[in-house]
DNA sequence: CTTATATATTCCAAAAATGGCATATTATAT
DNA sequence: ATATAATATGCCATTTTTGGAATATATAAG
């Protein structure tokens, strides 16, 4: 049907939308290495507000990119796209 | 130096940031086959404004997606990274 | 039950993106 | 010089995103 093809187009372009900020962009590189808490990735990423890294990680998730996992007072986070990750290493090395 | 990392990742971000759009993102499936002018797209995409796709080509163009030429009355564009082409069809048979 | 730690959520003002409509530019032909 | 076709640009109201600061929730330990 032709609504999938929108429906596809909204997703990918959802995809699209979490990847288009440099401090989830950051988060998301933590991420390629395989799973972190996310205390972890704020260790990484001092610079960034608690606040403002626990907001990427979300939103990375509801666009389906990360997967998250809870145990005891840790949740922990990683990829769950495979083509993310090789676009990410192509890009890097085309720029 | 740290700055280019973060220029990089600034580049990456700007390369997602214009694929975050349904619209730009049909544009971008229509030349996933090849080269089209202006005028081709606008046929294949007669739902949306002639405005609207000239914009969303130009914003492709910056974020050095696709690149452009000009035959006469024509502009012709096309995708320019690899990478692109590859991870958009992953994605297409994971959604 | 209190405290501490890890993570998520809410509120909000400022900044940026969106898309429609009108108009401009550029190139060609007559 | 004019007309026409292809493409780009400017203006602008509306919507969406951004990120900081404060606050809330959940789990574990004492």
């Amino acid at each position: 049907m032709e609504n999938d093809r929108i429906r596809k187009i909204n997703k990918e372009a959802k995809i699209f939308k979490a990847l288009s900020n440099p401090v989830r962009l950051e988060v998301l590189y933590c991420l390629l290495d395989g799973e972190l808490c996310v205390c972890e990735i704020i260790q990484k990423l001092e610079k960034y507000e608690q606040a403002h890294i626990s907001k990427s990680l979300i939103k990375l998730k509801e666009a389906g990119i990360v997967k998250d996992r809870k145990e005891g007072l840790n949740v922990y986070y990683s990829l769950s796209m495979e083509c993310i990750k090789n676009f990410i290493l192509c890009l890097d090395s085309n720029l």
